[in-house]
DNA sequence: CGTATTTGACCAGCGC
DNA sequence: GCGCTGGTCAAATACG
């Protein structure tokens, strides 16, 4: 300590003399020093009388500059103290950027990989494929389920270990198809793709066919499903799809008021549960959105604290998702990707750029689960439990509000059509609660720094003000949409496009990003209501203005999924019956936009899920 | 009247 | 084999 201090103040005195030397400016002995010098010479000073006045306005000048230079000299120390704390926090920063580089740059190799694999594949399974889907090299797998019956029926050899990946990245083959790919192909395909059902060019027919042929072979229908029961071993081959597809189960947790998560797809109840050690029961809900969609999920309350939400996703969608849909979509299949590839490299996330994230090194937990944590501050963390593969997001912590990540946004009144309340502020944020919990979302307005910003007072993009993106009511508008994002990003002039575009790169090229940022978005979309599961996210989501992640820092991606996720913030989802069932009727009025901000939002988990929290 | 939800029953998997 | 539990079905009911 002494030593520190002793070395401060000689390394200040050496600053402090090097400033009189840099800036000449005499201190008392230098002054005298100098005057000596001068009189000593005589050169300056050609008769006495000079000489005489000279001195005295050198001894002047001396008070004045002793005077003048204590002031320069204390200002120069701590200019340059500061400069030295500037520098090292500038080494810091450095050190910082280039951790998010290398995790940027094993992240795309990864992404790499996997594409090719998926590509790969493709060639080799041409006729399956829908040529809009074909092309794009940067979009996301956002398939939760590991395989198709489709595929298995066309694989007879054994299946590669990076089956899951490849899945993911071909999900579009028998006609699925969803998250950011569907995106993409609704903006290049604005004016033809229907938003449920993709229609490839050539024969929408064949490829409804298709995707209703593999969702029917994944999640049998109750007849077939009953049928395949008392078959046997003839059935097996129809089964092993199915249960793989149950193998990988994405949870999210969430503080939810509302009965359940609005994810921006439709969901119809079909049945519930109590389930043992929880008296809240357990609602268990089939994706309607297209017909034979064998995505299923399942809403509970946490029993410890009720204001918890559990959702568990399950299965994969065999339909185009809505631009809302696509964030807990995408947020699920990154999270399932994670969990399936089991890779290094994914089981860290990365810091995404431009973020504030820290850099927490990965934490392997035990063989038998694994924890993700969001660096620094850190935030949210991914459990999994390979035993049984159910990958957790957890977003209920309640310290987000110390974000290193945040988002904020602001809703016009009116936005959502719930009342015209008016939003109020607000921050995603993501910070660290402890090392064990993916903390997500900060839902309270004590909005932090606000890196990233959605909606906007001022809708500018979004004119109609009410832009249905689900279900059926959104084909006519959501292309529009696209079209307009498409165009704003293009020019470059429209600041929402770009942050759309700049967001849905993230998105796409992380998945450890995507992630985590679609879990906050989804969650949050959560808030602003929903409706009951049939009626969820029907008349869907109404786009405002955007204005995302401005201080990303990530670059433009023509890609229009920022778009679909902007989109998905604003979604509105619909109470549910559940509200119900929890026994409030207050449920709805935590639809209220207003409230919704206040209130977090929530997704589930699964048993497994309960057991390690 | 069509659609969504509720709810009791059924089935499968798992542990003992 | 039995019981427990989770998951699903489907008839009944509610709702718009």
């Amino acid at each position: 300590m002494t030593k520190g201090v002793k070395q401060l103040g000689s390394h200040e005195e050496r600053l402090t003399d090097k400033a009189k030397d840099d800036d000449h400016i005499p201190d008392g002995n230098l002054f005298k020093s100098l005057h000596k010098s001068s009189s000593g010479t005589k050169v300056c000073s050609p008769n006495p009388l000079e000489r005489s006045q000279i001195d005295e306005e050198s001894n002047q000048t001396s008070a004045n500059l002793k005077a003048h230079n204590k002031v320069e000299e204390d200002k120069l120390a701590s200019t340059r103290a500061e400069m030295g704390e500037v520098r090292e926090e500038n080494k810091r920063l450095k050190t910082m950027l280039s951790r998010i580089v290398e995790d940027y740059r094993s992240l795309q190799l990864h992404f790499h990989d996997v594409l090719q694999q998926g590509q790969a594949k493709k060639l080799a399974y041409p006729a399956t494929v829908a040529p809009t889907d074909v092309e794009e090299p940067e979009f996301v797998s956002l398939s939760l389920g590991t395989s198709t019956s489709t595929r298995k029926k066309e694989e007879t050899s054994s299946v590669s270990e990076g089956k899951g990946r490849e899945d993911s990245m071909n999900t579009n083959k028998g006609g699925l198809s969803l998250g950011l790919s569907d995106c993409k192909v609704g903006a290049t395909n604005n004016a033809k793709i229907q938003p449920d059902v993709l229609t490839p060019e050539g024969s929408s027919e064949d490829a409804k066919d298709d995707a209703m042929e593999a969702a029917d072979q994944q999640w049998p229908p109750s007849k077939t499903l009953k049928n395949l029961r008392g078959v046997g071993a003839e059935a097996e081959d129809d089964i092993g799809p199915l249960q793989q597809a149950k193998k990988t189960r994405v949870s999210v947790r969430a503080r939810c008021d509302a009965p359940t998560m609005n994810d921006g797809c439709q969901w119809r109840k079909y049945g519930q549960k109590i389930a043992k050690g929880n008296p809240c029961p357990r609602a268990y809900y089939r994706c309607t959105v297209a017909a034979g969609c064998p995505v299923r999920k399942q809403v509970q309350r946490c029993a410890d604290d009720m204001s918890i939400l559990i959702t568990t996703y399950e299965g994969t969608h065999n339909h185009p998702l809505s631009a809302s849909a696509t964030a807990m979509a995408s947020t699920t299949s990154a999270a399932a990707s994670m969990l399936t590839s089991g890779s290094s490299t994914s089981l860290r996330f990365p810091a995404a750029a431009g973020l504030g994230f820290g850099f927490p090194a990965a934490h392997d937990g035990a063989a038998s689960s694994k924890h993700f944590f969001l660096p620094n501050g850190g935030a949210a963390s991914i459990t999994s439990t390979p035993s049984y593969p159910t990958i957790t997001l957890d977003l209920t912590s309640p310290a987000a509000a110390s974000q290193a990540f945040s988002l904020s946004s602001r809703f016009p009144s009116s936005s959502f059509g719930h009342g015209g309340s008016r939003y109020p502020p607000t921050s995603f944020s993501f910070s660290t609660s402890g090392p064990s919990a993916l903390s997500g979302a900060a839902w309270p307005a004590a909005g932090g720094a606000g890196y990233l910003s959605y909606g906007s007072p001022a809708p500018s993009l979004f004119t109609g003000g009410k832009h249905s993106i689900n279900g059926r009511q959104q084909g006519g508008e959501a292309p529009v949409l696209h079209h307009q994002l498409q165009k704003a990003s293009a020019s470059g002039s429209s600041t929402a496009g770009v942050l759309t575009d700049t967001i849905a790169k993230a998105i796409t090229s992380d998945p450890g990003f995507h992630t985590a940022l679609a879990a906050a978005i989804t969650s949050y979309v959560g808030t602003q209501g929903g409706k009951s599961s049939s009626a969820e996210g029907d008349g869907g989501s109404q786009l405002q203005g955007l204005k995302w992640g401005q201080h990303l820092g990530l670059g433009p991606s023509p890609s229009s999924a920022g778009a679909a996720c902007s989109s998905a913030v604003l979604a509105r989802s619909s109470p549910t019956t559940e509200a119900a069932e929890q026994g409030s009727n207050g449920h709805r009025s935590f639809l209220q936009p207003s409230l919704g901000v206040s209130g977090s939002h929530s997704a589930s988990t699964s048993p497994v899920e309960n057991r390690e929290h």
